[in-house]
DNA sequence: GAGGGTTTGTGCACTCGTGCACAAGCTCGG
DNA sequence: CCGAGCTTGTGCACGAGTGCACAAACCCTC
């Protein structure tokens, strides 16, 4: 009898993933998957999927394999997209637009309930389409903002200069969730969660993998130890 | 004495930051840094800095500390920032302007080598200031720009149904690194390396933990089992 | 030149994540 | 009603990552 609570963070990591990957099942018409496949098309090993499922509850058949709505239900309840969750956006740049506009929000239970940006030419206009129109509102006018629409979460998208001072900003208004997309690591209480997304990080990962790569086939072409790079100079 | 080759992922992973936190150590004119405060700065414990640190080789000095200089430009030359790296980005909506706008691209080896777009109304359009300036091709073009560019790394912008096919026009060109923002699980060979950053998953991340604290504090106020949630309702 | 103070580099232990392999349990046909 | 054939759920072992704690090594002062 494990108590349901404390699902670990890599699971947690992966729910939305399979939450995806069953949204498509559902509108293909499959009524039921089994754990072969559903972890093929979510990239991962069939084993940890179960295991993952598993932190959840009983929800499968043995023989048989998941029902694919049940299964959509318990992941949705437990990563608590029963309920809505009111998003903050600050800053209104090519990121912070992207994320307005980003059509996966509502289906997945997050409402924006504020865009803020320091820009005089930005502040008055509207972004996002139909129903989820939204005013750019003053920066200056961040805590009346939180105040109005009790966001849970804010997303930083401003400089990097910035962003430590909205993020006290946030906190103190009450937001007690951020995703930070500055290239900046926030100071925050304890009592705060911080996610972070870094592009340029991102891209420096593949280019230390891309050039391991590299050097490995030269060196099973031409099979000179590394010992003299001393001279650095140009890779061409 | 270790091969220096062969550092854990999860250095590499940090690499990056520690890079970023130097450079600004070095714009502030610190000459030197103790692994005490770079961990602070860098939000991360020192023992582990010190300990990923010496995957590069031995650059501190006991009792004194890490000599910036010197350690930027190690850890630069062990991300590959010493030469520098062609992307190509597929998809200019908001995320991709982002990418192509964003202004750590040059100083870290970046360089944007083609813009690509299957939307005619974008194509032709030009993005990026000064230098970086770039004209988006038609998506059809895709292999020509791969070819005339020879960028290592892809970036995958588009919406979730075209990825997966810009994909295996990426691989097959030659692009053996990819980013993808498009919210699937994309199919690769071994030899190409993947790496996902999906905007909603970081923010339901987040709402599961700020869920789990809510129920936390609800359990305290009101202690009653959550036995009974037999009545689920419509899942029409 | 020697000793105190400071900081690096690392051995060690612990935790967490992953995947194999198999028992438990379901369905369906005879 | 029973057995064959699947598929789930999980015990177990292995590997990776993390952080404490300490020896090794350096600088500076006297």
């Amino acid at each position: 009898m494990t108590v349901r609570r404390s699902i670990p963070d890599a699971t947690v990591a992966r729910l939305p993933i399979y939450h995806r990957v069953l949204t498509g099942l559902v509108d293909s018409g499959v009524t039921t998957v089994s754990s072969e496949e559903l972890a093929a098309d979510s990239g991962v090993n069939s084993a940890m999927l179960r295991k993952d499922l598993s932190h959840l509850g009983s929800y499968g058949t043995r023989g048989v394999g998941y029902d694919v709505d049940l299964l959509v239900y318990q992941i949705a309840r437990e990563l608590g997209i029963t309920s809505e969750w009111p998003v903050v956006i600050a800053g209104v740049g090519n990121l912070g637009r992207a994320l307005a506009n980003y059509g996966g929000f509502d289906s997945r239970g997050f409402r924006i309930v504020g865009l803020l940006d320091a820009d005089p030419q930005v502040v008055g206009r509207t972004f996002g389409r139909g129903a989820r129109a939204q005013i750019v509102h003053d920066l200056s006018d961040l805590e009346q903002v939180v105040a109005d629409g009790q966001p849970a979460i804010g997303v930083i998208a401003v400089p990097a200069e910035s962003a430590q001072s909205v993020c006290d900003r946030f906190t103190a208004a009450g937001v007690s969730s951020i995703l930070n997309f500055a290239p900046v690591e926030l100071v925050v209480a304890d009592s705060v969660e911080v996610r972070k997304v870094d592009l340029a990080t991102e891209l420096q990962i593949l280019a230390f993998h891309e050039q391991q790569r590299r050097q490995r086939t030269d060196r099973e072409l031409i099979d000179v130890t590394d010992a003299n790079l001393a001279g650095v100079g140009d890779r061409t």
